[in-house]
DNA sequence: AGACCTTTTGGG
DNA sequence: CCCAAAAGGTCT
């Protein structure tokens, strides 16, 4: 109810493990518009897209930063440049990772669409990003970390996801069956 | 192409 | 140190 982005909650479980395919929709539109005006009146729509690696051809829809109505949320001094950028090193070679820092309108938004629906389609992802002016796949990764978050649920931290690992592995050596080696630890 | 899993990296 | 975004890899 309060405004709580790491609700651990997840009653629901729909199981959708199949969604590639076929999608069925039932086309429950609603409380789309509403986020639209909720982003705006909160105007807590700090910019989180961040500068993405590649030039990007989108639009730049820089919103006021408030520091009063975002305590939580880190305000640049002067802003007159991003800490968090990194860009590739050309020497290295290597991709630079920037995490970028969900606001808490944003978490709000997709926290309340997870909840109703754990798969997205593209389009509703599509709506989402464009709402909450995202990425795509920003969203797509967000939903896949809830996702997983989810499913974790209450296992002993110090427990460790074996038994998929193992099941994968069994996969594989049935796909292969090729494997001379009896047994290896 | 998308989901799932794993690891990396970075913010709080 | 924990959590969280994201990239990387694999399977479907």
């Amino acid at each position: 109810m309060s405004a709580d982005p790491a609700q651990p909650q997840c009653p629901p479980c729909p199981k959708a493990p199949d969604s590639r395919d076929a999608s069925p929709l039932p086309e429950i539109y609603g409380p789309q518009e509403n986020y639209a005006s909720l982003q705006m009146s909160s105007a807590e729509t700090n910019h989180t897209e961040t500068i993405s690696p590649l030039p990007a051809s989108r639009d730049l829809l820089q919103d006021s930063l408030d520091s009063s109505t975002s305590p939580r949320v880190k305000v640049l001094p002067t802003s007159a440049e991003e800490i968090t950028v990194k860009k590739e090193d050309p020497t290295l070679g290597k991709k630079q990772k920037i995490r970028t820092v969900f606001s808490q309108t944003q978490l709000y938004v997709l926290n309340d669409r997870f909840q109703g629906q754990k798969y997205l389609n593209l389009q509703q992802m599509q709506e989402l990003s464009n709402i909450l002016n995202l990425s795509y796949k920003q969203v797509k990764t967000w939903f896949q970390n809830q996702r997983m978050k989810c499913r974790s649920g209450r296992k002993t931290t110090g427990q460790r996801i074996t038994t998929v690992r193992l099941k994968r592995a069994l996969q594989l050596q049935s796909t292969q069956a090729s494997i001379p080696t009896t047994r290896d630890a």
